[in-house]
DNA sequence: TGTACATCAGTGAACGCGCGTTCACTGATGTAC
DNA sequence: TGTACATCAGTGAACGCGCGTTCACTGATGTAC
């Protein structure tokens, strides 16, 4: 059952985007190699023709969902200010659809406990969301040097949000209303922090 | 070899205490009930006199663990303030030494994806941990009921701690400058949020 | 208080299971003539 | 352009391994007399 290369090509594209997806719902550990197959169309065996190991896959996964995400927020920085971007990032469907959304919540927690390749993708993800971010100053203006309360505004904010999913996430099932709570004073919160001046 | 009752009820201590390292370190999934068994001295197959499953062990570890937490807690906001919590909770040795710990950064992650008892304890102790913090005023007096400042105030809190110890954590093997970083930032950065009002 | 015996905490081998990974095989692809 | 054949992407059975859990066993504990 050979394949063309484009068909191979895209079949690799298509185990990406399931352990991309996977991954960030249940975390590394808390998928199978054959669930992501299964989840792509395939049957496990096919893996190692495309990948050197589950580690390869998730450090590749890894790098690419945190470019994109990257790119996001710019986009939505830019196109609709940083006190929307807090809103869509903590709004109830981003709790609910972790598969599709920041990979930090969920994969940033792995990370620590991980080493080489995936522990190195993610931190240079993170560093490059944390610089893009800090470009980015409350009168809107982006500048390419972040002085010192930039780079200190993007660290309080993307902590925030990260640990307020997190948190989020973690009492949706035992206390919704909790979790509901979280994600209902955040982005105020965080809007008076932002454009506070240090 | 059996062994006495208070023998029996210290033992079933130790391996509280080694488990409760050791999930914080690693996470549930991460852990094997024989290597706490190890860690506590015993071999595996003695675990299942003492607690009904591993499920089980860890839904008591993390009612435990959130509860000194909280404790700790307290102490240490009445005893040396809100500033000084901040920087002792973002501090590289609660980095370093996560087995002893806030459980949050590592726990609540886990949390999200896990269901039944393990999911109810960590709600649980999320809500009190909240609770408590909201009840102190940046003013250094301690109120019954919080009001929604408070709440606001304390959500704020708890996410940037949780987030930035997440990605401190993240970034601390690839990148320990990013690391360092994010950890000397952010204390002075909440100080402000917190001390500045609604 | 001393003795005989039932209890039961801890041991370590064994269980089924799912995991990451390997491999012989298949048959469509793509190439050499 | 048509044919023969080497290549190799995907299949599915099989591998070793570690996991959570079970269980027959051991021998000190604690109790009944």
């Amino acid at each position: 059952m050979k394949v063309s290369k484009q068909q191979s090509a895209e079949n690799r594209e298509a185990i990406l985007e399931a352990a991309s997806r996977l991954f960030r719902e249940r975390g590394i550990q808390g998928v199978g190699v054959a669930e992501i197959m299964a989840a792509a169309g395939f049957t496990h065996g096919g893996f190692y023709g495309h990948f050197a190991s589950k580690e390869a896959l998730a450090a590749e996964v890894i790098d690419r969902v945190y470019a994109h995400s990257t790119e996001k927020l710019v986009e939505r920085l830019e196109g609709l200010g940083a006190a929307e971007h807090f809103r869509q990032y903590l709004h109830p469907h981003h709790r609910d659809r972790a598969g599709n959304g920041c990979p930090m919540p969920t994969l940033a927690a792995d990370a620590a406990r991980e080493m080489g390749p995936v522990s190195g993708a993610s931190a240079r993800g993170i560093a490059g969301y944390l610089r893009e971010l800090a470009c980015h100053r409350p009168d809107g203006t982006v500048v390419q040097a972040p002085d010192e309360a930039d780079k200190a505004r993007a660290i309080l904010s993307l902590s925030a949000l990260v640990g307020g999913m997190v948190l989020a996430r973690a009492t949706h099932e035992a206390a919704p209303e909790l979790s509901d709570e979280i994600l209902a004073r955040l982005p105020a919160q965080l809007e008076q922090a932002w454009f506070t001046p240090a």
